[in-house]
DNA sequence: CTGTTAGCGCCTTCAG
DNA sequence: CTGAAGGCGCTAACAG
């Protein structure tokens, strides 16, 4: 009996005749010595490693963890395994990332971080044709974007304020120019629009996605636009941030300004005022990159994740105005 | 000129005597075609993959959050990359993880995920001696341990609440039997013996790393002890809980029950009551996984990160007992 | 129906 | 000082 029968076995090639009594005994020995194939010799025959690159802005945000916790169990069910990059710490240069890309290393990339990764590494996985799946963000390259129903959830997160009463209300938003900040732009503008209320860009200011930046944007919104009873916030980080710089100048939360921030967070009902929450598909993402990233044919195209639409979650950040 | 040649110029072989034109010459032909060696290639010749693999029991609780971003740093600086696997969600067969392990495919282990690794997979790591490093948790394996100074912050927290004239101090434990569990119980019942109170088990409860479970564990504890004038909570999701379960009591933090936490979150001064915390060195100890991972001599033995020691936050949970 | 062989791409040893 | 060759472990094709 050689290698090859072995290899046959194990990988249930159905041509294969041996009698019961052979392929028992390959079982019987596999599972005496505990034999497990060599993935590297797998990966150079094959050309495929199993391994899915996901490269994150911060592997802190909760936001980005539940996109995680979605690409996980996906991943497992593919039987893949999931290479995570952070590209806050983990440098710019990327030189391991880089390095694994050229070298054959990976099935697929995953960005979320939109502009964390280095041309080097987005032309290397051009040109070695890996399928490039980009979680939020265009960055006109050759790869496919999955987006999330950005409008849906701005426009519930307006609406809500409108139906309480809110005729000025301000956006928090997050960095300028970002696909979903300019999605979910669109969504402010068509609720209010709708409403016949003003939405001028006087009324926004650009965060990012860290408490004390969102809370120094909220502050200097607020003191150059005092006549808005309520904010929509693009990215619930910044909401945080908001809830910490609104109560330090003495206003109330929802009797002075009311607050709906975009994606929901496992402990959005214990926070300073319980937040009142669009939630979105954060985990169906991660999912669905995978599957996409597991795709034989990866189609190149945009596709927005509406497996589950936006869900407002009220809890009490909202307040009825005057 | 050979390939030999070129492998030699990568990986600057220093008894490589070439010519400077040839040398240079190479170094060009490498950026002209982009050339990056084939990882699996390497991986196969030095046995060697670049590639560290971490389980997580949940990647979206900030506390390992948090470990993983000192991973990752120190990862980056050692050129390796960090493979996640995440057991609640990525289900406890671990097909790829056991297959990786079995077929060479990575150099270290970093375990955080307690008790949900298979005993397949750990007696695999051990036969195949891939150094293994636990975080907080004793598996009864060769393998170091990583601890945190949790009996001194511990005692932090419960010092903190007796100097504010707390008697009744209950504990809110993570599950019984875990290292660090006891630990931390050894740190309550240091500071209440040096202050003369009695430590006794009937004020411990025992939850996990959830809200909800903590939210429970709490509201018993409290009905079956309503004499305790406050709680130490061994895990700050636990405590978050807390702040819930009390809360809807009608009991009011700090002014019934005040609470200390375990470890600092990023958001612990914007929730229903600020947070007040024991903050310890989690990032430091994510990098010195990865530092003891890629050790080459992997010294089997305990280890506590003491490069920070355990830090009070005083927020707004804790206050004076009448 | 089973065993042998070649080659994936690299790096190291040895020969030239 | 440089070129050639073998083998890491696997699997697909082919020979027996």
């Amino acid at each position: 009996m050689s290698s090859g029968v072995v290899s046959r076995v194990i990988n249930h090639d159905t041509t294969l005749r041996i009698s019961e009594a052979t392929r028992e005994r390959v079982l019987q020995a596999i599972s005496d010595l505990d034999y497990a194939p060599n993935v590297a010799a797998q990966t150079l025959r094959s050309a495929r490693s199993g391994l899915i690159a996901v490269i994150l802005n911060d592997v802190t945000n909760p936001v980005y963890a539940e996109i995680m916790r979605g690409a996980q169990a996906a991943s497992a069910k593919h039987e893949r395994a999931l290479l995570v990059f952070d590209s806050a710490t983990g440098g710019h240069s990327a030189g391991r990332l880089a390095a694994m890309i050229g070298g054959g290393g990976l099935d697929a990339l995953i960005i979320q971080a939109a502009g964390a990764v280095s041309d080097t590494v987005l032309a290397r996985a051009a040109s070695r044709k890996i399928p490039t799946i980009l979680l939020q963000a265009e960055l006109g390259i050759d790869a496919h974007l999955i987006s999330l129903p950005d409008k849906e959830a701005a426009e519930i997160a307006t609406d809500h304020l409108i139906d309480h009463g809110h005729r000025m209300i301000g956006c928090l938003a997050t960095a300028r120019g970002m696909l979903f900040t300019k999605n979910r732009f669109r969504g402010w503008r068509a609720a209010m629009k709708r409403a016949g209320l003003k939405a001028d860009q006087g009324a926004v200011a650009y965060a990012g996605s860290d408490m004390d930046v969102g809370a120094d944007a909220c502050t200097r919104l607020l003191t150059r636009r005092p006549d808005l009873t309520a904010l929509v916030c693009f990215n619930v980080i910044d909401a945080l941030g908001a809830l910490a710089a609104i109560s330090k100048t003495g206003r109330r939360i929802p009797d002075d300004i009311s607050l709906v921030a975009v994606n929901d967070l496992p402990f959005a009902g214990v926070l300073s005022t319980p937040l009142t929450t669009v939630a979105m598909p954060l985990y169906d993402m991660g999912e669905r990159a995978i599957e996409l990233a597991c795709g034989d044919v990866l189609e190149i195209g945009e596709s927005i994740v509406d497996s589950t639409p936006p869900r407002l979650i009220r809890r009490q950040s909202v307040g009825r105005v005057a």
